[in-house]
DNA sequence: ACCGTGACTGGCA
DNA sequence: ATGCCAGCCACGG
């Protein structure tokens, strides 16, 4: 959960615990080897534009425990950005490369194939076609 | 309370 | 096509 440091929602017009549960939850829903941006999760949350605010909540995930799969979170470049924010700067990409991500100089190879739109698949209910 | 910063994005030059 | 600027949300000092 979250640190009661970041407890302190002094936001009435959004929840930003849920809005942290939210990002945590969508990124943990992510399926292995498919990738999202930030965008795609403000959107999804309702934020809009602020996909700031996703990255921030992301920096705030490494407090997680267990962390949350944040390597399969990137910019809409399909670049690493956060990549130094890991453990390591390789780590995001040897994950990634580990669940068959192809990742080429910390960019993400064939990233509008592997993307993964939660407000897509998680709205659509997925019709299991 | 104000200013600056940030794992971002979209638009314009 | 590449690069710079502005907009957005939330936090820290």
């Amino acid at each position: 959960m979250l640190p009661p440091s970041l407890r302190k929602n002094k936001s009435p017009k959004f929840d930003k615990e849920n809005f942290f549960e939210k990002v945590f939850a969508v990124v943990k829903k992510i399926p292995r080897g498919r990738v999202t941006n930030y965008g795609a999760i403000a959107n999804y949350l309702g934020t809009g534009l602020s996909a700031r605010t996703v990255g921030w909540a992301m920096n705030s995930s490494h407090i997680l425990v267990p962390p949350i799969p944040a390597h399969r979170v990137v910019n809409r470049n399909g670049l690493l950005t956060g990549k130094n924010h890991f453990a390591t700067p390789t780590l995001m990409e040897e994950l990634l490369q580990a669940e068959g991500v192809e990742v080429v100089d910390d960019k993400i190879q064939n990233f509008e194939k592997l993307f993964w739109n939660p407000a897509l698949e998680l709205s659509v209910k997925k019709k299991r076609k």
